[in-house]
DNA sequence: AGCACGCCGACT
DNA sequence: GTCGGCGTGCTC
């Protein structure tokens, strides 16, 4: 038995989000500094996690610590650790992973590559006007602040980004750039290389190799010289020293939530990370967030805009149209594709130039929508449309769970209501029949084929095909120079989901969509198919006028009592049969309407009831008190999931 | 997540 | 009487 002196202490541990508590006490025979990463054994397992601060001999046995790492978790960093778990309160061990992860465990020896030294390659092209006004309010008063960066599609905000960028890494602070998804990673990539040299500039994300992402942790730690991160918002839990800017790029995306295990937004917690470094946040998009922005604007931060396309050309205009689908003269022999937009490929054909159709197919099939008048059922609580179940032949409300009988026949008109949910393939059948000539490419929102989609795209981009027809896919990045019309058909489905953000989701994806044409390289036509055109949405979106949209969303939220006015939380239960989801949903319910301080709506059915075979049933929580909601969640049973400020209700 | 403990139905 | 179902609780 050695008489050695032992140290304990406490360690916060990586887990996953199961686990309610993160501490633990362990013991070592070598003094260890605070924040040190280290191994540990747990159960019959071994974790990552780091040392928190030094603790007294427990009363229980300790195990002791495995291995000790000369790496660190800086305290900046340990703070921001902190804000997460007291933020998004359940699981904080979860949050623990995500700072350091399991490639820190194997590889004993963390040593930090010789950068390859690569030259800038690029000629820095001179700023526009825009570009300029930008760059003097974002490095003048806003410079302390958070900003919201508001450029329209083609704008050149990349470009503005790298003059920021530019500047902070002169001033011996590191830069992080966030961006939604990691199959943009590349086009960001070479752009920032070409502009600042390879060895500025620091990709992490999780499809690199594990040893890729390690020499990435350990630059974000190690920097003896300022570098550029760019990563999606895993890139927010590196070991970052001295951050003095952070961006969100195409900041509105809604992959910037993270939705399932211990979720959190990417922005919020962007927004904490740059004040736990002093270091500005900007937050850039064609189509900014509302709540986000509103949040923004509320703490004194700024609204910077730019307008004006970077690439001009004086012959590149955009118009819309909006095709009222319930007016008989716009139908054509397809029901699918309006006689105005048939028109209009017809003569993009001639032009030989491309068309390209949007279809929205999330949630077509559930709500009852009237195609001869627009009438569409609504919850006279919620304001929000309701859904219609076809086993129960019932509408119901998702969120307050308000339950009647379905009908066949519109109420105000009398027409016939149809269910028919028409896909893409419908869609690509009935342009066949139309324009058989046409050489028509499809494309299904299908992830897991990137490399044929990337193949595609260059095909089609080089005029491999004259019509495009596509889901959300094609909201994204895509920069078609023969492009000349964009029809976007069942314009209402994005519309009628009963959200209280569905009218900012439709908005972001017209305005998304609608900027693929008219990019600099043509003029161009969108044409919007709807059966409600009356919807104050789509004035904005052809009036391409974001600042008005936001303006009258905002004067809605307040009126019906959402946020960024209020603060809401989603709780939900999964079980075997749907006697004992009610069961156990009416339970929390009853005790969370007890609380007065609390706007308790439900249980109600989740939007999607049956997750492979069993039940989920959601309850939706909203006080003025943050806090509050967090206190809550803490106090629901270990089988209910929650999401504290959630991006949708469904 | 695993893996133990622990208390009620079908079996040799 | 015993084997084993999976509900509940624990991991320093």
């Amino acid at each position: 038995m050695s008489k050695e002196k032992l140290y304990y202490y406490e360690v916060a541990v990586a887990l996953s989000a199961t686990w309610k508590q993160h501490i633990y006490i362990y013991h070592a025979q070598e003094k260890t500094p605070t924040g040190s990463v280290v191994v540990v054994p747990f159960g019959k397992t071994e974790k990552t996690g780091y040392i928190l601060s030094e603790s007294v001999k427990p009363t229980y046995l300790t195990k002791p610590l495995m291995r000790i790492s000369t790496l660190a978790i800086p305290q900046n960093t340990r703070k921001f650790i902190d804000w997460m778990i007291s933020y998004y309160p359940g699981s904080p061990g979860s949050h623990v992973q995500h700072f350091v992860p399991g490639f820190l465990k194997n590889l004993s020896v963390h040593k930090l590559k010789k950068p390859v030294k690569t030259v800038a390659t690029k000629k820095h092209t001179v700023l526009t006007d825009d570009q300029t006004a930008a760059y003097e309010l974002l490095t003048g008063r806003s410079a302390i602040t958070s900003s919201v960066l508001h450029g329209i599609t083609g704008s050149g905000k990349t470009r503005l980004y790298c003059e920021l960028a530019q500047k902070i890494i002169a001033e011996g602070k590191n830069v992080l750039i966030l961006y939604p998804e990691i199959s943009l990673t590349s086009q960001l990539e070479q752009t920032l290389i070409a502009f600042f040299g390879g060895d500025t500039i620091s990709v992490y994300h999780s499809r690199r190799t594990p040893s890729e992402q390690k020499q990435a942790w350990l630059k974000a730690h190690n920097t003896t010289r300022p570098i550029i991160t760019i990563g999606p918002r895993s890139a927010l839990f590196l070991p970052y020293k001295n951050l003095g800017l952070v961006i969100i790029d195409e900041a509105h995306d809604g992959a910037y939530k993270q939705d399932s295990g211990t979720r959190y937004s990417g922005l919020i917690a962007a927004g904490a990370l740059s004040r736990q470094h002093g270091a500005q946040l900007i937050m850039g998009s064609a189509t900014p967030p509302v709540s986000e922005t509103q949040h923004v604007l509320a703490k004194g931060g700024s609204l910077v805009c730019m307008h004006k396309l970077a690439v001009s050309s004086n012959t590149t205009t955009k118009s819309f149209e909006i095709v009222d689908m319930r007016k008989p003269n716009n139908h054509s022999s397809s029901y699918l594709i309006s006689k105005p937009l048939m028109e209009d490929i017809r003569n993009t054909l001639k032009n030989n130039k491309q068309s390209l159709l949007f279809i929205n197919k999330r949630g077509t099939a559930r709500m009852l929508l009237c195609e001869n008048c627009g009438w569409h059922a609504e919850c006279p609580n919620c304001e929000l449309p309701l859904t219609h179940h076809h086993d129960s032949f019932s509408l119901q409300c998702t969120v307050c769970g308000l339950t009647e009988k379905s009908i066949i026949a519109c109420p105000t008109c009398r027409q016939q209501l149809s269910m028919k949910n028409p896909g893409i393939k419908s869609v690509e059948q009935d342009l066949r029949g139309i324009f058989p000539d046409a050489r028509i490419a499809r494309f299904d929102s299908d992830n897991k084929k990137r490399d044929t989609f990337s193949e595609k795209y260059e095909f089609i981009k080089s005029g491999g095909a004259d019509i495009i027809v596509g889901t959300q896919l094609l909201t994204k990045g895509l920069d078609l120079p023969l492009l000349e019309t964009v029809g976007i058909l069942q314009a209402d489905s994005a519309l009628l989901l009963p959200d209280y953000t569905s009218e900012e989701r439709a908005f972001q994806q017209l305005t998304q969509v609608s900027g693929r044409v008219g990019r600099g390289h043509t003029s161009g036509k969108v044409i919007v198919q709807t059966y409600q055109p009356d919807s104050y949405m789509f004035n904005y979106v052809t009036s391409q006028d974001w600042h008005g949209f936001y303006t009258q969303e905002l004067e809605k939220r307040k009126n019906s009592h959402y946020p960024p006015y209020l603060h809401v939380m989603k709780i939900w239960v999964v079980k075997k049969s749907r006697e004992s989801v009610i069961k156990a949903s009416n339970k929390i319910a009853a005790e969370l309407k007890s609380m007065h301080s609390l706007r308790v709506l439900g249980p109600a059915p989740s939007y999607y009831e049956k997750v492979s075979g069993n039940y989920s049933w959601q309850i939706i929580v909203m006080s003025s008190s943050r806090q509050d909601l967090a206190m809550q969640s803490s106090k629901l049973p270990a089988d209910f999931y929650f999401d504290l400020d959630p991006a949708s209700l469904l």
